[in-house]
DNA sequence: TCGACTGTGTAGCATCGACTACAGCGTCCC
DNA sequence: GGGACGCTGTAGTCGATGCTACACAGTCGA
């Protein structure tokens, strides 16, 4: 499909090749269901370490990553901070504004350069009106995230840190690993202090957790990058 | 409107009279929407104790609680369990086969006698495509469900179990509490044992934090219900 | 080349919470 | 009445983790 994104982009700005035609969420719409959601959808750029929107702001726009990698950051009441998730291109940003008027649960901040499309509700939910379809592919979206947050609720409740650090780690596995010899590869770095962000637990147990992984056979290390073994 | 259950129930059943059209979620749907639903729906009563399904088993059917309240379960490798979520009418249950072929992520059982109208995810997705705002109350519906489990996520990562246990309780008081004076009571009896469930620690820890809380006039009791003390 | 900075690894102390054990109390059923 | 059972509350021990402090390696830029 054609983008109507390099029609609504600031002149000079450096286009993405990825867009909406691309992510699997759209994968089973018709060109002309494609056509009406990248018409209505507002391009824009956010730099390493921008943030796409605040926990507390007013929750009035969701976002579809197009490319680039964002972590979603809850601040506690107790001055701690947790990651929530981290998402990549083709995941949504800010469903959860389709809720109520409620503000944002968390904030948003981009790991790397990230290209996304917003939509404000009534034009999401207009959308959903009107091509059924694509409330079926958001609902069945959701339904996963809502399975793996059930998983990370497991994970953090009850194990000791080292299974905690070990569960963490598959999920993410899961979403941004690539199949290697002997295991996942994350595809991108981690250091141990945003790891201990993900995990709820301190930068220097995280360490020592992971030499105990690292020991047991269950995780390597390739090229800095975290290798989850098989087994 | 009048409800098909009546007609699907096998002779005899003692019928509640919540029905479809008295869930928050169908509110909106116009007469020819709900009948549409009702009709499509399958009815199932299971007594207190009962299992509406297995943690792994194949989900093929997603269900709505017309009446009765069940708590989804999750055990997990080294053989501890944990209690993600309490359900009552009007909620869903089993939402997460919509994603694809897994097999349901917990097991859901049943604190009270419950009442229930079952869809298959075909039925269900029929039914969104020709009713799309069917589809968007879904959504709306996933979207809190996903803001609340990022809380319980916050609340479990990183805290120390006293504030752990009171962040369980408000998010329990705000699903199944009732405006009190002086604050929100829960409308039903929880065992310090399935608090431990809930907070992902042991019984008397819970014990001793509930003590706490209470000599500091966070929370109280009343007739053995725990009322969450405002401010 | 040097210093600043960031990330990893190690050590030791203090604390929190898991776990076990047991007592007291109420309810239910025989 | 009495016994069985389930829930709450208390005590004490022990191990896991939080926290602080510091050393070392790698990278970047001046």
């Amino acid at each position: 499909m054609s983008c109507s994104c390099n029609l609504q982009a600031p002149p000079g700005a450096d286009l993405s090749p990825v867009c909406l035609g691309h992510l699997w969420m759209f994968r089973h719409l018709t060109e002309e269901e494609q056509a009406h959601l990248a018409g209505s959808a507002i391009r824009r750029i956010f730099p390493r370490g921008g943030t796409v929107f605040h926990q507390n702001d007013l929750a009035g726009e969701m976002f579809l990553l197009k490319s680039g990698r964002v972590k979603l950051v809850k601040y506690l009441e107790n001055g701690s901070e947790i990651t929530l998730d981290i998402r990549q291109a083709g995941d949504f940003l800010g469903e959860t504004m389709l809720a109520d008027d409620d503000p944002y649960p968390v904030t948003a901040v981009c790991l790397e350069e990230t290209l996304t499309c917003g939509f404000s509700r009534a034009v999401f939910e207009s959308i959903v009106l009107r091509y059924p379809n694509i409330g079926l592919q958001v609902i069945r979206n959701m339904s996963r995230r809502i399975s793996q947050l059930g998983d990370k609720v497991g994970t953090l409740a009850s194990a000791s840190i080292e299974e905690r650090v070990l569960g963490i780690l598959r999920q993410l596995a899961e979403q941004h690993g690539r199949v290697v010899k002997g295991g996942r590869m994350l595809q991108f770095a981690l250091t141990h202090e945003e790891l201990g962000f993900l995990c709820g637990a301190h930068r220097v147990t995280i360490t020592r957790a992971i030499g105990e992984l690292r020991a047991k056979g269950k995780v390597s290390e390739n090229q800095g990058l975290l290798v989850l073994c098989d087994g």
